[in-house]
RNA sequence: GGUCCCGUAGCCAAGUGGUUAGGCAACGGAUUGCAAAUCCGUCUACGGCGGUUCGAUUCCGCCCGGGACCUCCA
């Protein structure tokens, strides 16, 4: 089926035609690593990460690099010679640049491991890939499109005319309202810096390129460097937050294609930014969430990773604690319907003669048509839902219960947010297994209060009492 | 000030010029000793005002409300 991807370029629904027939190629802006991933971060992050098994899904191979931002970023206060933010994290907390971005590095490969990332391919630091900045920057002075001055570097504007064809930003007088950064070495305010120079920084290295000063490297000139070095002058898919619009990615474009005289990116898709509680994330509003204080709450990465992709990525995903409520009851009954699947295939349970094969061929069809347009998360959310309908509803034969396994464990191998394929009994252990015994013989004698008494008693010990047809028997609760 | 997005039943959230998406919650029933799980049923909405149309939640205009970006926040 053609996948079919809103394009920012072009802001259209576009046919993803990767440049290499069966190979699509993407690079997704990845975190920068002074702080804590929070769960916008990982809106974003989930969203590129559906994105690549849903096209793996449909057969096509993927190479996909994300970068890390162990640099820090100017601030405006940089203009007035002011640090960076992981300078600023540094003297907060006393430790240099270099192990924040460590310690953060290792927080968020546990995110993502926390809320089943499939890892993308390369994952290169920007502090390994100056060499890289360097040929470019060193390309664009030679080809006049960038200056220096006092050492720093800056890209020329005016030299791309295209500049503001990804964010329809035309700033030819910026505007009222707007922030204006005031710095006299550009020679015009939107240029920006390619590599600057600032003693007071931490971070610093020889210039990369001919003539240079010691300093550290702009922040859009990363991307450029790590992107077309493991993916080739040109990419199927790039993608990053809304806010990476405007500049960063504008940027990119502007310094990639006047290094290499191709189109950088085909297309280019962008994560809407989620909001708490109807209002945007923020510190002073105190709904602002790490991925750390989800989890701290109780809650699985399985169900935040839920609650996360749930929403298509354009739409603006309003996150509530309420909502991870309902990741987890929408979570629950599909495992539960799986597991009741998989004791009629391993025959612990007896199969019928109803017919499951058309439920669970139209599921799949509009699975995949749902995803295949824009990754219509939520359309193909209803999907699953049909078919855990479906299945509860039928007594079906041993063979399309397996078939409609097989569908579940595709759409968990997509969307990533229901977790494995339960077992068709928990081993409990002994001790519960023995109590079962008990409240069984209890039951037989008509005693509800030592019944339910034991019954409480396993619950307490995590686990439930599922009282079959068949019998009773154990599930982890 | 400029550019752009959205407003759907109690909550979350798809979609469409005319045939109740879905999830969660709630309520009634079946099953059950009581629960849990499951099934059946109920809850039929599209911010407001105009316009186009045989017909608008869907297209257009205005208004109200929420949100995003405008130099480094995904």
């Amino acid at each position: 089926m053609v996948i079919r991807l809103h394009n920012s370029l072009t802001r259209q629904l576009e046919e993803l035609r990767p440049l290499r027939p069966g190979t699509v190629t993407m690079y997704h802006c990845g975190p920068t690593v002074y702080s804590s991933p929070h769960i916008g971060n990982f809106r974003s992050f989930l969203f590129a990460d559906v994105l690549r098994r849903f096209v793996e899904d449909q057969g096509l191979a993927v190479t996909q690099v994300m970068n890390i931002t162990d640099v820090g970023h100017l601030t405006l206060d940089d203009i007035e010679g002011g640090e960076d933010k992981m300078e600023a994290a540094s003297k907060k907390t006393g430790k240099t640049a270099w192990q924040i971005a460590e310690q953060y590095i290792e927080e968020f490969r546990l995110c993502q491991q926390q809320l089943r990332v499939r890892l993308p391919h390369h994952m290169p630091r920007a502090t390994e890939f100056i060499a890289q900045m360097g040929v470019i920057i060193d390309d664009l002075l030679a080809k006049d499109v960038a200056y220096q001055v006092n050492g720093s570097v800056y890209f020329a504007i005016e030299k791309f005319p295209a500049y503001g064809k990804l964010s329809g930003k035309v700033i030819d007088e910026l505007e009222e309202g707007a922030r204006v950064a005031v710095n006299d070495e550009k020679h015009d305010p939107r240029d920006f810096a390619l590599w600057k120079v600032d003693a007071k920084h931490q971070m610093q290295w020889d210039a990369p390129f001919r003539g240079g000063s010691r300093g550290f490297p702009g922040w859009h000139i990363e991307c450029s460097a790590m992107s077309t070095h493991y993916l080739g002058e040109q990419l199927d898919i790039h993608t990053g937050g809304e806010d990476n619009m405007f500049p960063h990615h504008e940027c990119e474009i502007a310094q990639t294609e006047a290094h290499t005289g191709k189109r950088f990116v085909s297309i280019w898709m962008h994560a809407r930014h989620l909001l708490v509680d109807g209002k945007k994330m923020s510190k002073s509003l105190g709904n602002f969430f790490t991925v750390a204080d989800i989890l701290g709450k109780g809650y699985t990465g399985l169900e935040l990773r839920y609650a996360l992709i749930r929403v298509q990525y354009r739409q603006s995903l309003n996150f509530t604690l309420a909502g991870l409520d309902e990741a987890r009851a929408a979570i629950a009954r599909v495992q539960q319907c799986r597991r009741r699947l998989v004791r009629l295939r391993d025959g612990l349970e007896r199969a019928g003669g109803d017919s499951l094969g058309e439920a669970v061929t139209s599921a799949n069809e509009a699975f995949t048509a749902a995803m295949s347009d824009d990754l219509n998360v939520s359309e193909a959310l209803a999907a699953v839902a049909a078919l855990v309908a479906a299945s509860n509803k039928a007594t079906p034969l041993r063979d399309d219960a397996t078939a409609a396994l097989a569908a579940f464990a595709r759409f968990e191998d997509v969307l990533g947010c229901f977790g494995d394929e339960p077992a068709a009994v928990d081993e409990a252990p002994a001790e519960l297994r023995q109590l079962l015994g008990q409240r069984n013989a209890a039951k037989k004698q008509k005693d509800w209060a030592a019944a339910d008494r034991i019954r409480d008693e396993i619950a307490a010990a995590g686990w439930k009492i599922v009282d079959a047809p068949t019998g009773a028997r154990l599930e982890k609760a």
